[in-house]
DNA sequence: CTAATACGGCACTAGTCAGTGCCGCAATCG
DNA sequence: CGATTGCGGCACTGACTAGTGCCGTATTAG
């Protein structure tokens, strides 16, 4: 990830604080603007870091916004940090509240720049897959076979296919359509597909 | 949309062909390549043009990108242009027939292209808006409409969500996840999915 | 102390690209 | 015919930016 500093014993140490600062700030410009107009000096400015100090860890431009992806956080995505709510219903609508959405909708915008970058570099498409698609497929594979575990829904006919649902039409609507994902059309999506293409379970199921 | 030119009476006329070669040539371009790559001298060359008849006939970059956008063919979207095959789910697979797909999958990489424009400008949200988003969910919508109405499902719970879903899940799979849009996945939406959320008729809807 | 490394700031190079001006030629009107 | 406009090609300007070198300063090992 970080380029590897020579293994000299002189000399001032290379403050650890910066690589987190620059990365974040790598995320925050990425979330703001678009990928061709993330430039180093942006970064750099926003980081309070000259440019070698980011030139000094990272070969390039690419490398460390494949670096400030791979370290995109997707804690709050993972089975711990997720709703439990008792109904699949009220977690989905959970994922709205801004604990988690503010995570989300930061992740969808920095996803949105990236696949600028995505159809140069085919790395891209790996980094952005560990740390942004397969996190959020995740989380929704996890709360659906929760529902369905403790009996509230059927097993599915395509689990991996209900789970892309809401990332899906989440980020089309706000990227293409820049429109807001809020609380009315998650509920369109929850009760008119997602929901909708869950049964109740068979009496064998319960 | 083209500039217009100055309505003296003496000179030469503008080629009406060229305007339709540029306009095409644009979309060729931002299908081939990233909007920030997307160069007048690329969209020229391909054109057999010179820079200057570009500019003569649009005021900049963008506004050319918005009216290649604007002219981008869609006819394949209107009712009389999809496919009636007495089942909604063979309609579905048909749309992955290389005459459908051809224009799919270059509308899916120009509205990639295109995604990085967005940012910026806004008035591109509306043209892509116009151009591809509105005619894929409505061609969607009319397949599962006229589905219902031949009594194959009973009216959906909510048809605009459900007509989204294949176009969300194909552009998120093509852009995020780079991986084609094959009739395997297909496959897993459709039954997955959208059918999944649609129910057999109810006898007094027969 | 000295040597070595990190840091921020500045200046510089090199490359790219949007947009414009100019040239020569073609077409069209009067 | 001459004036006017369209066209392709070329050269040019101006702006921006990735990446590098240099300077003064700060930190750390020996």
């Amino acid at each position: 990830m970080t380029r590897t500093p020579t293994a000299g014993k002189a000399g001032r140490r290379r403050d650890p604080e910066k690589d987190a600062q620059i990365l974040q700030a790598t995320l925050d410009v990425l979330a703001e603007t678009d990928y061709a107009d993330v430039t180093i000096e942006l970064v750099a400015a926003r980081a309070g870091a000259g440019r070698h100090t980011i030139y000094r860890r990272w070969e390039g431009k690419d490398e460390l916004i494949l670096a400030a992806i791979a370290c995109t956080d997707s804690a709050d995505l993972g089975p711990d940090g997720l709703p439990d709510t008792g109904t699949l219903r009220s977690d989905f609508l959970a994922l709205l509240d801004p604990n988690w959405m503010g995570g989300s909708e930061r992740r969808l915008r920095i996803l949105s720049s990236v696949s600028a970058m995505i159809t140069r570099t085919p790395r891209a498409v790996d980094a952005v897959t560990k740390a942004i698609v397969d996190p959020s497929t995740a989380a929704y594979r996890f709360l659906i076979q929760r529902a369905v575990d403790r009996g509230e829904y059927a097993p599915p006919h395509n689990l991996d296919a209900l789970a892309q649902v809401i990332p899906s039409m989440a980020a089309y609507r706000a990227f293409f359509m820049q429109q807001v994902v809020d609380e009315e059309f998650m509920l369109a999506i929850i009760d008119g597909v997602v929901l909708a293409a869950l049964r109740e379970p068979s009496a064998a199921n319960r």
